[in-house]
DNA sequence: TTAGAAATGCTCGTTTTGAGCATTTCTACA
DNA sequence: TGTAGAAATGCTCAAAACGAGCATTTCTAA
């Protein structure tokens, strides 16, 4: 075989983009870290940190992606793993959209954060002002029925605009499994197919920045939730999906809590991430009985009734069982 | 904020090499697509299918992949999916150790062959060829007992070459926690981890290869396993790592089936994807009361005994379950 | 004809899960 | 100094899911 494919003269010149979504929970509110950068051509400013992997200076892209980190907030993260890399042209528009082409690697970060804490820059915003359909915290968001719905069912009776051999699937089908209309369930996890959904509906405005030439559908009424910058809002999206499944089945949860805690602390930051639908009791049964936590001996008063246990982790249950998690059933009202 | 960290005068040069992992199942056997490259420093010649990403002529990454592989094997493929980037120095050998960094991105396809399906280059090889301690269909492999778990016993036992504040973990820990030595169990999800292990502790070639100015532990003894050029044995222990996990609540083992399958069949598929643990008659259940299959009303005679009921994979499960896919519980025995 | 091999149908005890009632023990305030 | 209210905690119970195995049906091959 004579092939060389990884050879100088076809190497074509690649940038590399790290790119960070920083979670933590902060008052029972999923918070994500933002930089405000300069206005992009649809008006959008927020930006998650971010910068080029510079192999010179790196020794691995995740001790980049530290670095920018550190050097754009002075935030210094434990726990991260990478989502997703993100290739597809024209969706990290830039004024000139010519070679190298950038291509965006994303990573999803934990950290807990304390009143006190301090960033030398950027700060942390509800992640809902991002997807406002997806907060399900009070009750079923009233944005879905009276905008999103209604518009992405404009979008589903439109014939495609390309013919679409490699896409099997109705629109209506799709929409089905996404936002569980006509009898479907809403799966909290899907959080990356519905903005993907929306983005392809042209209903977000990276859609309409990213596509300026198309006649992008539905471009009547005010673009749902507040945009960023580049591919940064779909970055974020894969990030709560991503958490939102992982913390079913590995012990992610702690990363967003203090050393000690109440199960009733543990219960509202599951419940920040996941969506507020927990049964008390059952959910101290689940994690005390998997080993997930110990009694520390103390108690945490002032808790408005009685006091509480305090708990911290038991990190033991990472040798005892193979996948240790907050094992709630995915989709329950 | 000044910052231009997309600029072009930091932008460092950069390659992506893409990767993919094809399986399939061929006589209850699972298999990957191999083609043979010229040795490598260390002898290997076994390589998955790549090339490098070139924007100038693939409009996605996923574009690009599939260009390759047809290029290098003839195969088109359908359902993929990205699995990981990988991006370390060192862990990419090359004759030449110098810029342009190789960043390789890896991905899973799967596919269904027919005996009569024919490629222009490249075969098709069990994976268990490359990770033998993996392959638990007649029992637990010989080679664990014989080989594997003594070799790393020994590497457990020595300190750590370069002091590692960041990983508290004990060695002893970590081989329990993938090999399930001491008691715990052995999880069959955890082929990556397994190899990462290996590869730390000296024990496959391909880490012979990249460091070989460190003294690395147990140079005694024959490598474990067939290696493969780069760290395409590592991207493939992603792949299989992850088509383990992802049949549990995706209905992607339809992808290694003909249109028209016996239930049996399906569950010899599921079987040498996951190793064979399967009670049938609660297999069946399984997947006929989730919804994943419909009877297409025809019958496969000459099975060896009474004629088996032919059926079909049913799309609509899609739209009526939030995570289809056969939920068998993992590590069991 | 009959043994052997699968396919299929069904049962049954155990475990897990979803839901709710009841009790304990704080704080705040009349 | 009671007492209402709010949580924390303990416990029960029925339904569903799960693991295991027995029994029956219906082919093929000798």
């Amino acid at each position: 075989m004579r092939r060389e494919p990884l050879s100088r003269k076809e190497a074509p010149s690649v940038e590399i983009g790290l790119n960070a979504a920083i979670v933590s929970v902060h008052n029972d509110e999923p918070v994500v870290l933002v930089v405000r950068e300069t206005a992009d051509t649809i008006g959008a400013t927020d930006s998650l940190p971010y910068g080029p992997f510079s192999p010179r200076e790196h020794r691995t892209l995740e001790g980049g992606l530290r670095a920018w980190v550190h050097e754009q907030t002075g935030l210094d993260f434990g726990y991260v793993e990478q989502l997703y890399t993100f290739g597809d042209r024209g969706r990290h528009a830039r004024a000139e959209d010519r070679d190298p082409h950038v291509v965006s690697i994303g990573y999803l970060a934990l950290t807990h954060i304390e009143q006190s804490d301090d960033l030398q820059r950027g700060s942390w915003h509800s992640w809902y002002h991002y997807f406002p359909w997806e907060d399900w915290r009070r009750s079923r968001p009233e944005i879905l029925d009276a905008e999103v719905l209604p518009r992405l069912k404009v979008w589903a009776e439109m014939p495609p605009l390309r013919a679409a051999p490699s896409r099997p699937v109705e629109r209506s089908d799709r929409l089905r499994m996404c936002f569980g209309t006509d009898g479907g369930t809403w799966d909290e996890e899907k959080v990356l197919d519905r903005y993907e959904l929306l983005y392809e509906a042209g209903l977000v405005d990276e859609a309409r920045r990213d596509r300026p030439e198309e006649a992008v559908a539905n471009t009547d009424g005010a673009p749902l939730g507040t945009p960023m910058i580049y591919d940064h809002r779909r970055i974020l999206a894969t990030a709560i999906s991503r958490i939102r499944a992982k913390i079913k089945y590995r012990p992610v949860i702690f990363e967003l809590m203090p050393a000690e805690f109440t199960l009733y602390e543990l219960q509202k930051t599951v419940e920040a991430i996941l969506g507020p639908h927990l049964h008390k009791q059952n959910f101290r049964r689940l994690v005390e009985s998997a080993g997930l936590v110990e009694p520390t001996g103390q108690v945490k008063t002032r808790t408005g009734g009685r006091p509480a246990k305090l708990f911290r982790f038991r990190r033991e249950v990472l040798l005892e069982r193979p996948a240790p998690g907050v094992r709630v059933k995915p989709g329950r009202s």
